[in-house]
RNA sequence: GGCGCCAUAGCCAAGUGGUAAGGCAGAGGUCUGCAAAACCUCUACCCCCGGUUCAAAUCCGGGUGGCGCCUCCA
C-alpha cells in the first residue's frame, strides 16, 4: 500500500514497524462543542483507513484522542455556569452519537488528556531536564529553536516563521518561537499540581504523551487534518522526538479540508454546519458516502446538491443489495448455473481493481468506481431467474466492499408484514389476474398511504417500508 | 512576505505519458397492465498560451482564476 507522506511530501510504500500490525494515532476532538461536518471528514476518512488495514490482515492499534481541557471548554463552562468537566463529559457523549450515526468505529482507545497528566508531567519534566524545555513564572515553554529540523513537516523554513509578524511575543518566553507546555493555573481554571505549581497541559503536548503511552516513542501512522501541520504536529514532532531521541511518526496523513462556499468550513469563521444539523436534513450515511466520493486530501465542497447526489447513488447500492436479498429468498436452491459460476469467477478482478484503488494512497473515489461497475454487472447478471446462491455470491461480493469502506450500515432489519396487509396485497394479485387494474391501483394507493412501497419483479411482488433519512 | 494546494461534462468526481472510470441530473429506448427498480444508448475543444515527445488531461515554462497554512481550528 502506497500512502502521501506529509514529511516527505510523495507517496511512500506502507512498511510497519512490526509486520502485519499498524499504530495508528489520529488527533480527536476539543470537546466543547458538537463536530461540525468538516471535522467528520478526518473521522470518516480515517476509519476507512483503519477497516481497509483491518480488511487487509492487519492488527490495528488506532488511537483517538479527547481535548477535553482546553481554554474553549473553559470559556464554555464559565459561560454556561458549569464545570469544564460537565462540558467536556457532554460533548464526548454527543461525539460518540455523531460518529456512531456517520458509521465510524470506536477507536481501540479513546485516551482523555486529564486522563493522562501523570504523564504529561513526566514528559515535560523530561524534556526540562534535556534542556529542551523551561520554566518561567509557572508556565513552561519548549525551546523550539533547540530542536533541530524544527518545521520539517510543515516546510516551514525556522527564518520565515521568525520573520512572521503574526507570532506574538509573550514576555515571558525566551523566544516567540517558543511555545508552552504547561501552563500556570489562572483562579478559577481547573488545575493539577505539578513540579512547577498548579496548572494544566497545553494543547501540543498531550498528544505526545498519549501517543507514546499507548502506542509507543515510534509509530507508524500519525493521522489529523492539514490544518494541524503546523503548528501542532511539527510540535509533537519536536517534543516526541527531543524527548526519546527517536523518531516519532514513520508516516504522517492529512486530510484537505470541507469547504463551505468554495472556503474553509471552521468554527472560527462561523461558516459551518454541525453533523448534527446536517444529518436531520440528509440522513447521516450521505455526509459519509460524500466523504467518500472525493480522495481526502483534495478540498471537498459541502453544498446541498453534493449531499442529495449522495442520498441518491446510496439507494441504487441499497436497491442492488435489498433486491438480491429478495432473490435469495425467491431463487432456486441448489448449485450456480453455467453462466452464473462464471460470472462469479470474475469476482477476483473486481476484488483486485478495489484494492489497486485503496492501495493507492486510500483512493476511495476510484473504489467507488469498482463497487458500482460491480453493482451494474450484477443487476444485469441477475435478471431473469438467478439461482438463491448466485444472488447471495453476488451480494457477498458488494458487501466486502461496502463494509470496507463503512458504507450500507443502514440496512432495516427484517420485519414482517401483518396478516391484513398481507392479505391485501394478496388480493391485488388477484385483482391483477383479473385484469382489474383500476381495483389493484386502488389497493396499492392504500398500501402506501400505510408506508408500504410495492414493487413488481418477474420473481414475485417486493414490498418495502417508505423511508426516513438513512 | 514565506510555505503549499487546486482548475476534468449541467453538477460531484477518478484518471500523473498511449488517446477521458464512476455517481447524480437530463433525453431517448427496452422490460412492465401501469408504476417502481433495473438494463441499453446519448451528452467533455480535460482553464489559457507556449514547449518536450511518435504520443500530454497527465511532463516543463509562462499566464489567468480559486483556496489553504504561517494565529485556536479537522
Amino acid at each position: 500500500m502506497r500512502l502521501f507522506n506529509t514529511l516527505s511530501r510523495q507517496k511512500e510504500e506502507f512498511i510497519p514497524i512490526t509486520p502485519g500490525e499498524v499504530k495508528l494515532y489520529a488527533c480527536g476532538p476539543t470537546v466543547y462543542n458538537l463536530i461540525h461536518v468538516g471535522n467528520a471528514r478526518p473521522i470518516i476518512v480515517f476509519d476507512v483507513l483503519r477497516r481497509y488495514f483491518e480488511y487487509r490482515g492487519m492488527d490495528v492499534t488506532y488511537v483517538q484522542n479527547f481535548t477535553d481541557i482546553d481554554d474553549k471548554i473553559i470559556n464554555r463552562a464559565r459561560d454556561e455556569g458549569k464545570r469544564s468537566e460537565e462540558i467536556a463529559e457532554t460533548y464526548i457523549k454527543e461525539y460518540f452519537t455523531d460518529a456512531e450515526g456517520l458509521g465510524v468505529r470506536a477507536a481501540t482507545v479513546h485516551p482523555k488528556a486529564t486522563e493522562n497528566i501523570p504523564e504529561i508531567i513526566e514528559l515535560v519534566q523530561t524534556l526540562i531536564d534535556k534542556g529542551y524545555a523551561y520554566e518561567s513564572e509557572g508556565d513552561v515553554y519548549f525551546r523550539s529553536l533547540k530542536f533541530e529540523g524544527y518545521g520539517k513537516l510543515s516546510g516551514q523554513p525556522v527564518e520565515d516563521l521568525q520573520a512572521g509578524a503574526r507570532i506574538h511575543v509573550n514576555e515571558t518566553k525566551e523566544d516567540p518561537m517558543d511555545f508552552v507546555l504547561w501552563k500556570a493555573a489562572k483562579p478559577g481554571e481547573p488545575s493539577w499540581p505539578s513540579p512547577w505549581g498548579e496548572g494544566r497541559p497545553g494543547w501540543h503536548i498531550e498528544c505526545s504523551a498519549m501517543s507514546k503511552r499507548y502506542l509507543g516513542d515510534t509509530i507508524d501512522l500519525h493521522c489529523g487534518g492539514q490544518d494541524l501541520q503546523f503548528p501542532h504536529h511539527d510540535n509533537e514532532i519536536a517534543q516526541s522526538e527531543a524527548a526519546s531521541g527517536k523518531p516519532f511518526v514513520n508516516y504522517w496523513l492529512h486530510n484537505g479540508f470541507l469547504n463551505i462556499d468554495n472556503r474553509k468550513m471552521s468554527k472560527s469563521e462561523g461558516n459551518f454546519f454541525t453533523v448534527r444539523e446536517a444529518a436531520k436534513v440528509y440522513g447521516y450515511e450521505p455526509i459519509r458516502f460524500f466523504m467518500l466520493s472525493a480522495h481526502y486530501r483534495s478540498p471537498l465542497n459541502y453544498s446541498r446538491d453534493s449531499l442529495e447526489q449522495a442520498q441518491s447513488a446510496l439507494a441504487r447500492l441499497y436497491t442492488a443489495v435489498e433486491h438480491l436479498e429478495f432473490l435469495e429468498k425467491q431463487g432456486a436452491a441448489g448449485a450456480l448455473l453455467e453462466q452464473e459460476a462464471a460470472f462469479v469467477a470474475e469476482f477476483p478482478r473486481y476484488r483486485a481493481r478495489f484494492h489497486a484503488a485503496m492501495d493507492d494512497d486510500l483512493n476511495t473515489a476510484d473504489a467507488i468506481g469498482v463497487l458500482f461497475d460491480l453493482v451494474r454487472a450484477v443487476n444485469t447478471a441477475t435478471e431473469g431467474a438467478p439461482t438463491a446462491a448466485f444472488a447471495r455470491a453476488c451480494r457477498e461480493m458488494i458487501e466486502e466492499f461496502t463494509a470496507v469502506l463503512g458504507l450500507l450500515y443502514h440496512r432495516r432489519e427484517e420485519e414482517g408484514l401483518d396478516a391484513q396487509v398481507e392479505a391485501m396485497i394478496q388480493a391485488r394479485q388477484a385483482a391483477r389476474k383479473e385484469k382489474n387494474f383500476a381495483e389493484a391501483d386502488r389497493i396499492r394507493d392504500e398500501l402506501a398511504a400505510m408506508g408500504i412501497e410495492l414493487m413488481d419483479t418477474p420473481q414475485g411482488v417486493k414490498w418495502k417500508r417508505s423511508e426516513a433519512p438513512r
